[in-house]
DNA sequence: GTGATTGCAAAGCGTTTGCACCGTA
DNA sequence: TACGGTGCAAACGCTTTGCAATCAC
């Protein structure tokens, strides 16, 4: 199990990360990453302008999006979708990850499956797929909702 | 491993399902269940209406979405989510089965997972959290792609 | 006949693009 | 200084809504 601490680490992480894949670091950005970098909880654009805005009053929700665009491409943060919308995205994990969502205040953590190959392996024969990808996310409720 | 051979069936359970649901049988929808009812892959809205028109050419493209939202509320079919988009809709299946997707000509099969609840005890007891639903799907290219 | 259903047009929403100005390196 | 990055406004694509005409029951 994995969760998200506040971490500053990941925050200078990614913006060294965006540096020395050749982009600038300015104001704009600096306030997208922070918002992501320092949060639980899967946010789509607007949650995110609003609370970079914090840091950086006149942000154009339009960095947002461009911001987003290349995070995801360094990956260092993902997409996460659930069955009310994909729109939210969240810090990256490196390796086969998958994802235990809480439907109530969208706190996400990071579980290792079992080895879910032989499973993979006996679909992938009977099936005649090359199997390539797979999703293994959870939902439910998380303790401190469950609580308040 | 199910799939989805061509099933008059399907259609006709379906209409008599939105019947009585109390939904009136109309051209529109017959031609948009039939579309759907009889498709292996995953369709979004407009392949529907483009189907769906060459059996009812003067169909507008807003009875297609009106039409999915009551097969959804129904849980005749259901969206299907993949890492390019969340916008299709596959028949849906009863019992909890999972999906295995080919991502070249969006052929959708269902298999049953082995037994995961051991794992989802795990989880649960390790996060804290109260896991109420899982998605666990697989992507790849099915052996009709895969030969050319 | 009556009320659900239709197609059209327009509105809505989230996201992307064009552009002139700005600021990092 | 050069050019990548910015915010604004407009365009975009997909989906939903308002409405008068139509059609299943």
């Amino acid at each position: 199990m994995t969760s998200f601490p506040p971490c500053d680490d990941r925050n200078t992480d990614w913006l060294a990360c965006l540096r020395a894949s050749g982009y600038r670091l300015t104001g704009p950005r600096r306030a997208v990453v922070e918002a992501l970098s320092q949060s639980g909880r899967a946010l789509n654009a607007t949650e995110i302008y609003d609370l970079a805005r914090e840091r950086y009053a006149s942000l154009g929700l339009v960095s947002v999006y461009r911001t987003l665009e290349k995070l995801e491409e360094l990956e260092l943060i993902q997409r996460v979708h659930q069955p009310d919308g994909c729109q939210a995205f969240i810090a990256g994990f490196t390796g086969h990850q998958h994802l235990l969502i809480c439907q109530q205040c969208g706190h996400v953590e990071f579980f290792e499956g079992d080895d879910l190959e032989p499973l993979f392996q006996r679909v992938a024969e009977e099936s005649g797929y090359q199997i390539c990808d797979h999703w293994l996310q959870l939902f439910g409720v998380c303790d401190q909702c469950r609580r308040g």
